[in-house]
DNA sequence: ACACTGCAAACCTCGGATGTTTCCTCTAGA
DNA sequence: TCTAGAGGAAACATCCGAGGTTTGCAGTGT
């Protein structure tokens, strides 16, 4: 295994077994360059790769610290890779969406404050009437959002966060707008959160399970009438 | 933003343009290098960094290769950023789980053929009396892993896997194995498998949803008498 | 008490030199 | 002719040392 594999390992066991803490400050890289037996440039390679993760943070000037390792932070990492997959697996990725926003908004019907539903009602309203496809873009994401937010669980909001990454939104959305499916979706997103704000799981459940569906049904069209792969 | 930073969002602008597809050869890194505008030690970061979530794949005297960027491969990274939570985000994380497992477990009772059926029956049977804790959690593993694979879906398969790290799990049945809970686990990894054989997704879900809830009952309890925080 | 200056620490970037591994070709022998 | 082995070229791995840039902090003067 290379150095640079190993020094990766190294910290991050260093890490894990609690050597180093959230927040600590790392030795500098001379000093921890030689402590794990290495040369700084190598040193360096494992740094940035863990960087990239959002495991270490490095502030030039300062030194290198131990990131907060709060779920939000480490799966927000993994909006950088779904961004990788191509339009063939985009189903795929739907599917689980299917599976996890539904549990998602039925829980946020029970532990959403009032505060948060009464925000969510606020975003519902300030759409304009003919938005631009990006404030569509933007609504609607903040809006799931929210509702992942108001689950209460860290780990499941950042996940479909990254499930619902920017790309592949876009790439549903612009076609979507063009079928004219605008009102539809916004009258889900209503009926949403009239579920919600009524403190009804199960009924929340369902919308959100008939909204995702109708999208993945759209997108199944758009993608068998656009491509011939299988 | 470091140089390294942007050959980083260049590489990866350049695999999602198309203009390195699955399987490509990268040019050498000093063109590369200089194609890009930076030094050889700063490109090798970037590269390194792209290597950790298995975007590309260095061999030492060939080349650098763009990975087939399957769902599998890319979440596969999710495992190492799984890793570094800590005890406190389990209960969340298993929170995940008890929505996507029921949810695959039916899948899979529709998609599984009758020779993965017969598989994962093989696997039960293929348990030993009083098996170590290694024989025990690699079972486990295999066969929850069995089932992901049934959904057909990839890309929910490798996130459950992700999620079900062999970590956390360890942390799991390393306190279930001492309160002799193994046989009422394996009794309902018999129900899910004849729920499954049988063809029938709503119970296999409902299985699915007793044996997830029960392990999280019972880390409830573990981690209430054991830990006092919060 | 506040603001500015200066310095030191730490990371950033670069270029070159040397070692290792892999692949491919060429050759010698069967 | 086919095959096995030797050799070399290509590409990555690792290291080293030399500036450059940013940041945090202490010291100083008002």
């Amino acid at each position: 295994m290379p150095v640079t594999d190993e020094a990766i390992d190294k910290i991050k066991g260093m890490i894990i077994s609690g050597e180093l803490a959230p927040g600590d400050r790392l030795p500098k890289e001379a000093d921890l360059a030689q402590h794990l037996g290495l040369s700084r440039s190598s040193l360096r390679e494992a740094v940035k790769a863990l960087c990239l993760i959002r495991v270490l943070d490095v502030r030039q000037g300062d030194g290198t610290y131990v990131t907060s390792l709060e779920p939000k932070l480490l799966l927000d990492a993994m909006t950088f890779v779904v961004d990788f997959h191509r339009d063939d697996t985009v189903l795929d990725f739907l599917a689980v969406r299917r599976i996890l926003e539904p549990a998602a908004t039925a829980m946020a019907a029970t532990n959403m404050t009032e505060e948060d539903i009464a925000e969510l009602a606020k975003l519902l309203e300030g759409l304009e009437e003919s938005p631009t496809v990006e404030s569509l873009v933007a609504n609607d994401l903040e809006f799931h959002r929210r509702i992942a937010l108001g689950t209460g669980n860290p780990v499941l909001c950042s996940l479909i966060d990254s499930l619902s990454g920017p790309t592949t939104r876009a790439r549903i959305w612009r076609g979507l707008t063009q079928e004219g499916a605008v009102a539809k979706t916004r009258e889900q997103h209503r009926a949403i959160y009239d579920a919600i704000a009524a403190r009804e799981p199960e009924l929340a459940r369902s919308w959100a399970t008939v909204h995702i569906s109708g999208v993945e049904q759209w997108l199944r069209n758009a993608l068998g009438e656009h491509g011939e792969n299988s």
